[in-house]
RNA sequence: CGCGGGGUAGAGCAGUUGGCAGCUCGUCGGGCUCAUAACCCGAAGGUCGUAGGUUCGAGUCCUGCCCCCGCAACCA
């Protein structure tokens, strides 16, 4: 079947400066989408790589007294190292610095000047002297170079360029004819409105302005400019024009250009204008996906909310942060990323649903029935309403999930995904196991229900194979089947798990994430940057004026009540003489209600306000000891409440 | 008249060909005890930016206006 290969890629990036969330957002989009065709069994090459050359790059190196390849190579290593710890699939990381993508790019330059697709003439523009750099004129400020504020000139520079003109007419055919070429549909309006039915110019396809490109074979003071050169790295990955074009024969053309939507122009217009040139076949699809907005607003350096990625990996997990990025972000529209959303989502779908219904499940298994899952149970019990419905979910779920992820909405595949999670815990529920067990007599219903449950459980964890890299695995091991084949193929039928299966419980897969610790401790880390204060830190001192930081008051305690599901703590009503605090604490081992009622305290007044179950304190009172005994801080007289402390 | 995207419940978003306005989180109330203080049920909360138009019927189609954001030849 010609049908079997997918070919996908990335763009390649420009590495003026370390990647950032976004880069690795499309990347991650990307690697999961190869991982799905992997999944289905597709055979998958997946290209994502870097376009190392021009005139930024020549400065950037310049400026740090380093050749531009060392340069780039440089953060070829740490961009390398990100996609490892982002469990990047890729086939192949390309760079415009290959020796075969050079000799690809000079041939294909060649063969189209040959042909007369590229012709020498002048290129015309503002030209800023000290700035070495060409403006258009919308780019102009007043007239001025944006960059430097001086006047610019009027510079004539030889080229050479590429009769985009030519290609005109196909392409808007190729348009009418390939509906689905270009997604989501708003960039295709945008790319007909803003270029193509604009007329299209030809394009300056090199450059004797700088050197740090790859040269013209044929006039070498001539670099080859960035639209050839980075294009063509989706055909020199494949060895055209090389001397093996097996690569060529069993994957061109490529399925699937993931690109920013910035670039969009570049993949939909020029990039077929050059496949028409050298007579090839035209991708299948390129989709221009959204960015990414931090805070409100794009990531950019200026804003200062350009963060490296691996910062939340930290506190929470590879898999997590590639859920969110699918789950959350719409593809195709801009999406936005706040870390506190973050947290708390992965929290809620990952920790609440999905962990927790493996862990209710296991332990349920492991307790009622010694870890064992019956097929037989599953089997010979005939099917109630709850069970059915459970069923029907699974299958409606995997068709569901197939037509989004080709598609390219994993947004929603995710989606159906998590309606079986969030079913298999109602269903744990609606059967009411721990009821179950209590009878012998329900013992075969008990262990269908715990059957369904792991067969689900396992289906899920296929499903979520694309999205997360050591998850899947994990639960599968726990309940037992990781020496059974859990393949797109296993899924499609339920009851695939083996009778007798042993499932058991070991970490938990997503702990719970602490928001306020988390951002809090950030907070901190900011503040300790702002003042320095090394005495403190070396002999252990404070000063007078930190203590009088510090607002301690005397508080008299006039109500106190249990707050409900939480074990140890009070909600303490506390009068600090012009106002009524409520103050939570955690004294319900150590004081009695009426031991503590009208007790007068020592109250910290100006602490940030926390919440508590639910429960917002304000302040904190003063105890000594440590586990065994706790006593309060008292006042040894009568002393009105609200007395400073001092 | 530069181009494009967006304005829907407190927050973040879905809403396919026009047909009772949905999801997640949060809030409030209840249930359960297998589980990662998790899970399950229920409730409150929206003039769908605004003014008009088409229609039996408009979040959805058309027109005007207001506000936010991005792009404007190389930052995904």
């Amino acid at each position: 079947m010609e049908n079997n290969k997918f070919y996908i890629a990335t763009p390649i990036y420009y590495p003026s400066g370390k990647f950032h969330v976004g880069h690795c957002y499309c990347t991650v989009v990307a690697d999961v989408i190869a991982r799905y065709n992997r999944l289905i069994g597709k055979d998958v090459f997946f290209l994502t790589g870097t376009d190392e050359h021009g005139q930024k790059i020549e400065r950037k190196a310049k400026d740090l007294n380093i050749s531009p390849k060392e340069y780039v190579d440089n953060i070829v290593k740490d961009s390398k190292e990100l996609w490892k710890n982002l469990d990047i699939s890729y086939d192949r990381f390309i760079r415009t610095t290959d020796e075969d993508h050079i000799k690809c790019v000079q041939r294909i330059f060649e063969k189209l000047y040959n042909q007369g697709d590229i012709y020498k003439s002048e290129y015309e523009g503002k030209y800023c002297t000290p700035c070495e750099s060409f403006w258009t004129e919308s780019q102009l400020i007043d007239g001025k170079c944006p960059d430097c504020g001086r006047d610019v000139e009027v510079v004539k520079e030889e080229s050479y360029f590429f009769k985009l003109s030519k290609y005109e007419d196909k392409l808007k055919q190729f348009f009418k004819d390939n509906p689905t070429f270009l997604e989501p549909e708003s960039r295709k309006n945008e790319m007909f409105s803003s270029f193509i039915d604009k007329g299209l110019e030809d394009l300056c396809v090199s450059r004797t302005t700088f050197s740090w490109g790859i040269p013209v074979t044929f006039d070498p003071k001539h670099v080859v400019y960035v639209w050839i050169d980075a294009l063509a790295n989706y055909l020199s990955a494949m060895g055209y024009l090389s001397d093996d074009d097996s690569m060529m024969k069993k994957y061109w053309p490529a399925d699937l250009h993931l690109v920013g939507k910035e670039i969009t122009r570049f993949h939909s217009i020029i990039w077929p204008a050059m496949l028409m040139a050298l007579d090839l076949p035209l991708p299948k699809k390129v989709f221009g996906h959204g960015w990414l907005v931090v805070g409100g607003k794009k990531i950019s350096k200026s804003f200062g909310n350009y963060k490296d990625p691996r910062e939340y990996i930290k506190y929470s997990s590879v898999d997590s942060l590639r859920y969110y990025l699918l789950k959350e972000v719409k593809l195709g529209l801009d999406g936005n990323f706040d870390e506190e959303m973050y947290i708390q989502k992965i929290n809620s779908d990952l920790s609440n649903d999905l962990g927790n219904l493996v862990s209710r499940t296991i332990a349920m298994t492991e307790k009622y029935n010694g870890g064992i899952l019956s097929k037989k149970a599953y089997e010979t019990n005939i099917n109630n309403d709850y069970d059915n419905e459970l069923l029907i979910l699974v299958s409606q779920s995997l068709k569901l999930y197939k037509e989004n992820m080709d598609n390219l909405r994993p947004d929603i595949a995710l989606d159906s995904v998590m309606q079986i999670v969030s079913y298999a815990n109602k269903y744990i529920d609606l059967n009411e196991p721990w009821k179950l067990a209590k009878e012998d007599s329900n013992k075969g219903r008990l262990n269908k229900v715990l059957y369904m449950l792991a067969e689900s459980i396992r289906i899920v964890s296929v499903m979520l194979k694309p999205f997360m890299v050591t998850i899947p695995e994990k639960i599968i091991t726990q309940i037992g089947c990781n020496n059974i084949s859990n393949n797109w193929e296993d899924i499609q039928i339920f009851g695939n798990i083996p009778d007798g299966i042993i499932c058991k419980k070991t970490e938990n897969l997503f702990p719970r994430i602490d928001k306020d610790l988390v951002l809090g401790k950030e907070e901190k880390v900011l503040e300790e940057n702002k003042e320095v204060l090394p005495e403190i830190n070396e002999k252990g001192y404070i000063t007078i004026d930190d203590l009088a930081k510090v607002k301690l008051k005397v508080g008299q305690i006039i109500n106190v009540e249990r707050i409900e599901k939480a074990d140890k703590l009070y909600k303490l009503s506390v009068d600090l003489g012009t106002e009524t605090r409520v103050i939570v604490s955690g004294l319900v081992p150590y004081y009695t209600i009426e031991e503590l009622m009208n007790k007068k305290i020592v109250v910290v007044s100006n602490l940030k306000p926390v919440k508590l179950r639910g429960v917002e304190s304000n302040g904190m009172l003063l105890a000594a000891g440590d586990t065994d005994i706790v006593k309060l801080l008292t006042v040894d007289c009568e002393m009105e409440n609200g007395a400073n402390i001092h």
